[in-house]
DNA sequence: CCTTGACTCTGACCTAGGGGCAGAGTGTGT
DNA sequence: ACACACTCTGCCCCTAGGTCAGAGTCAAGG
């Protein structure tokens, strides 16, 4: 019955030294003996066999917590299915995270490739919550930028009512591709729960959507072009499909006329395209 | 000029109160005012934007240091492309390795359904290392468990020079598939540097291998066919491809005649078989 | 028997990106 | 004035070990 010190099983077993002190405390691999005045561990060479489980259960992904389970309690089968099943979803998910990084570092490799510059925009993803009570206005308007006039609109209705508005306007454009004219536009801000609409203004709630992409736009209006023509470039760049209308959110207004600091958020209601 | 403080601030920007304050202390995102007195954080809506550019940087893998100094040093754009090029190269192989891990799973959970049972061997993947001067005689045996022979002539060698055997015997059988006589058989044990061969006992060494499958079987040699026939279907299950002739590391032998627990571990020189 | 060099032990601290909690202090509305 | 929501710092926790430091041990040679 020849024994091994540490040493010379982790060489056998192509483990580290550490690993099998680790694998001792916590139970996956008791050495078959250990001296008790030293505390030297001595193992077996039969214990290759359960090294060599434990090592491809790790292979798989599993942690030492369920690699212990799986060996010390001995699961029944349909629990073994159902941990391996559980780790096989896990582990798709992360093929999926993994590619859409990687998707994402090459969209920007190429972005510096082509312009041989910084982004001045960063596009995120994120889901948005619905926001619940708003006034809104929809209305064919001239221009993108008359969309001030239906949000002066509400406001001088809350002003009337004695309300505050509770958060940031939001506009939503109800079409697809860029209009010349007639922009069929709705203005939206968040309202107390206390005020009625009328048939001018509806009151209803903004749904929430499951990932959008988004961009900051800080300074004039006349610019947020860029911010469109970056974002929708980035959309493309990484293979997303935009699914519905988009939305500016006014997160910082003002009437500055000259060199204004307005802060926009653009949003974009996506998902990823089917792959290839 | 409005501020907000990090609740507010946290829910504009859909991060988490922890990691504002994280990215305070490591200097990606400061507030833009602190309250000498009270320590209390407050943020401008402007700064909406660097968050973005954090977390669209943290979305492709990139760790908090690295936007530090993307953000801080403002590198060139050449050094900004070569840190994606290695984030690129890293998340190539993360995918890699997450579609092995799911190949597996994936086999591992085709062996449940269809053997109703618990793996008797496991397998794992591996680099072995070269083993330095070697005894080793080669000849054509008319079957596989004949190869004792050869070890005992290799040993009765060692005894006539009074030389110890270093280390365990390694069998290698140089052809693809299962001979049912005329076995090409390389019998190899490792010895002193000193020794010399002769015309029947070759010295040499045995090649590294960059990547094997490997298992371990315990018991008599007699059912040593259901290792061999485990790791056979292991390596078609994962899509991968034999390279080359296999080996028997023989860790524990014996005299045993009646319960024999000898310690025999299986390899097989293979390579990822190219996707489809 | 003693020394020497190679091993081994425990324990503490480190990794990335926060999560969770304790205890103390603050801001705001009624 | 009181209540309640919020914020601060600081500490410990997570994976799967890596990396010391300091002390103890094994085996071989003189």
């Amino acid at each position: 019955m020849t024994l091994y010190k540490i040493s010379a099983f982790s060489r056998l077993g192509q483990v580290s030294i550490k690993a099998l002190r680790l694998y001792d405390q916590r139970g996956l691999l008791k050495p078959a003996q250990v001296d008790a005045a030293t505390g030297y561990r001595y193992y077996q060479i039969e214990q290759l066999s359960r090294l060599h489980r434990i090592l491809a259960l790790k292979a798989m992904g599993l942690s030492l917590e369920q690699i212990s389970q799986l060996l010390n309690d001995d699961l029944s089968l349909s629990q073994m299915q159902a941990m391996l099943r559980l780790k096989q979803t896990e582990l798709q998910q992360q093929l999926i995270e993994a590619q859409h990084r990687l998707t994402a570092v090459n969209a920007h490799l190429k972005y510096l490739q082509e312009e041989q510059a910084m982004p001045d925009y960063e596009v995120i993803l994120k889901p948005v919550e619905s926001i619940q009570h708003m006034a809104s206005i929809r209305d064919t308007i001239p221009a993108y930028n008359r969309v001030g006039q239906l949000f002066g609109e509400i406001m001088a209705y809350l002003g009337q009512n004695r309300a505050e508005p509770q958060g940031y306007c939001v506009a939503i454009w109800h079409h697809a591709d860029y209009q010349e004219s007639n922009v069929d536009a709705e203005a939206l801000i968040a309202i107390p729960q206390t005020l009625q609409g009328n048939p001018r203004i509806q009151i209803r709630d903004l749904s929430a959507l499951d990932l959008v992409a988004s961009v900051i736009h800080r300074g004039s209006y006349t610019t947020l072009n860029q911010a469109y023509g970056a974002i929708v470039k980035w959309i493309e760049d990484n293979d997303y499909q935009i699914v519905g209308y988009n939305r500016e959110l006014y997160l910082k207004g003002g009437a500055e006329q000259e060199n204004p600091n307005y802060v926009t958020e653009i949003q974009f209601p996506i998902v990823k395209a089917a792959a290839q």
